[in-house]
RNA sequence: GGCCCCGUGGUCAAGCGGUUAAGACAUCGCCCUUUCACGGCGGAGACAUGGGUUCGAUUCCCGUCGGGGUCACCA
């Protein structure tokens, strides 16, 4: 008996490997294109560190006229959710960072390297675990789990390197016939690697990110294929990516440890090995010290935070890609509208070290980026964004030429407003300007530095009386608050009352214009005036005017 | 604990043996301005530490300290 006979009798099954080889052929890409892949496991959930690899994973695609893919990495079922591979999948396309090819909902795919789903390649996995069989290369192992406990015990209480190597390995020195005569006894088993490394040896690699780095060698019999006949994380990663023909392969540097593994299986397989780009992960301050953004701490590790938030998709990828090049900054500064795609990413240019998240930075970027959007685009968005989150923003967008009004203030020219950083920030922002809300708004008015009743009764008649008129453009409108100022007994200019006080104790324009926009607004704080002033028409000016005027 | 990675202002970061050590966010002040926001100008603020190597180290080497990762039939 030899080790094909093992092999056979192991998976009787399973195909040749030539097999495979020949289904999926090498891509028909050009020269350069960077194959590479998203796999995560199916929790629905998408951690902001998975969307940055995304973004790096799709950019370098692109730009290269490459591919990206998703591949679901679903070999143990404990970690199952139900609906897991849609929410993922769903939650790709909220930041337009679909996948090229790979699963498509739970259960259709597209491309040709499929399956994309590893609990469905599971003869595939075996097929390469039989061929290992059959080199001698993998073998059966009959541990159990308890026996493995004893031994790491063992190990730990001898201050040795835990693990299942050298004279720890029982099962590797089985012989052919010890083993068969196990399985024939339905004896339960799992393949293990027969790793032909040495922990005295170093191995050489180089990651796109973190340089030249020295392991040594891989010693451990790890585990292929598990008792449930899936494959492990690093078996399944050896196969699918050979066979998937990926070029790059873009992960977390939680993996940079087990490259010698890694590299060994490439090895061991006869594989090509891919380009291994380990990204620091993102993190968080916590008390004097750093540590990943946690899926159970922070809400902002989660993706689905800057949708429910409504902070937009450019916004989050912009942040993203600042922390990935730092020359994006400058790039998008002396290219104010370029689209993102006219970046380009350098995967050598990337950070080392772990980025600290930045919820301030990544708001500063989304109020830029909402500031250049027109009043069409932010009702849509915002619209958007309130059908899910605020049916009550809902109701009030549904006049969208009032709508268009209000966002209109100020926008659309050179310096436009950079107030909203967020669709949750909207309402807040523009609900005193819907009668609905600001008569059942509980109003707080504080005219500063007019105070006297009589007074503030006497600039809101005059002004309404004597001066409105919704024909005025802006320079006339303001003339006659000047001129109102004038004939109050304030100062027509604020530099004019800032060089000598005394001679007008009232005070100046300004402070008129305070008394006009808080007892029409609510607010002492409000974009221009006059813009407001025309959005809200003279009707419901009167209005305001008389219940500011009352609630003196 | 073993192995591996990292360490420039509060944060993200340029820098590659000789620099007044960029820039962005945040912060402070001033200007612009009818308020706010925007914008403009300016200020404060950093090479973890100790040894080498060198004419010269933020930059190269070693130690220390600090932070992170990893050591599963989880990914």
């Amino acid at each position: 008996m030899d080790y094909q006979d093992l092999a056979n009798l192991v998976f009787p099954n399973a195909k040749d490997i030539s097999f495979y080889e020949e289904k999926y052929k090498p891509r028909n890409l050009k020269e350069g294109a960077i194959v590479t892949r998203f796999a995560p496991s199916p929790t629905g959930f998408v951690h902001l560190g998975s969307l940055y690899q995304v973004v790096i994973a799709k950019k370098l695609a692109k730009q290269t006229e490459g591919v990206m893919f998703l591949r679901i990495e679903d070999t143990d079922q404990k970690r199952e959710v139900e609906n897991g591979v849609i929410g993922i999948i769903n939650s790709l396309k909220d930041f337009d960072l679909s996948a090229d090819e790979g699963m498509i909902d739970e259960e259709n795919e597209i491309g040709e390297y499929g399956p994309y789903k590893q609990s469905l390649r599971k003869d595939i996995y075996q097929a390469y675990a039989k061929y290992l069989i059959s080199q001698g290369k993998a073998y059966p192992c009959f541990c159990k789990t308890e026996e493995l406990d004893e031994m790491r015990q063992k190990q730990e209480n001898a201050k040795i390197r835990p693990g299942y190597y050298g004279v720890w390995a029982k099962c590797r020195n089985l012989t052919v016939e010890e083993a068969a005569e196990k399985i024939k006894k339905g004896e339960s088993y799992i393949i293990r690697l027969k790793s032909p490394g040495n922990e005295e040896r170093k191995i050489k690699h180089h990651d796109l990110i973190k340089g030249n780095v020295d392991f040594p060698e891989n010693d451990q019999d790890v585990v292929l294929i598990k008792g449930d006949g899936l494959p492990t994380y690093h078996f399944a990663h050896a196969v699918d990516d050979h066979l998937m023909r990926t070029t790059h392969v873009i992960r977390g540097d939680e993996w940079l440890s087990s490259i010698p593994l890694h590299l060994q299986l490439f090895q061991v397989l006869g594989f090509k090995t891919p380009k291994y780009a380990h990204i620091s992960p993102i993190m968080k301050e916590d008390n004097g010290g750093k540590r990943k953004l946690s899926k159970r701490k922070d809400p902002e590790a989660s993706v689905s935070f800057y949708t429910e938030q409504g902070i937009p998709k450019e916004a989050v990828v912009e942040y993203l890609l600042n922390i990935a090049n730092s020359n994006f900054e400058s790039w998008r500064k002396a290219n104010p509208n370029a689209s993102l795609d006219d970046f380009e990413l350098k995967i050598e240019k990337m950070s080392v070290s772990g980025a600290l998240f930045d919820i301030v930075k990544i708001l500063d970027i989304a109020k830029t980026v909402i500031s250049k959007y027109s009043a069409e685009q932010i009702y849509n968005e915002a619209l958007e964004w309130a059908k899910v989150y605020d049916k009550h923003l809902e109701e009030l967008l549904q006049n969208k030429n009032y709508a268009m009004q209000v966002f209109g203030i100020e926008r659309g020219n050179a310096k436009p407003r950079k107030d909203i950083a967020k669709w949750s920030d909207v309402y807040q922002n523009i609900s005193y300007m819907y009668d609905s809300e600001f008569s059942n708004q509980k109003v707080n008015y504080e005219y500063q530095k007019i105070t006297d009743k009589e007074e503030i009764t006497k600039i809101v008649n005059t002004y309404m009386n004597e001066y409105y008129d919704a024909k005025d453009d802006k320079q006339t409108w303001f003339n006659k608050i000047k001129d109102m100022a004038e004939k109050l007994g304030y100062a027509r200019e604020v530099k004019e009352w800032k060089k000598s006080p005394e001679t007008w104790p009232k005070g100046h324009v300004g402070d008129i214009s305070t008394v006009l926009r808080v007892a029409l607004t609510g607010r002492s704080n409000t974009p221009d005036l006059y813009e407001i002033m025309q959005v809200l028409g003279k009707e419901t000016m009167q209005k305001r005017y008389e219940t500011a005027i009352q609630a003196l």
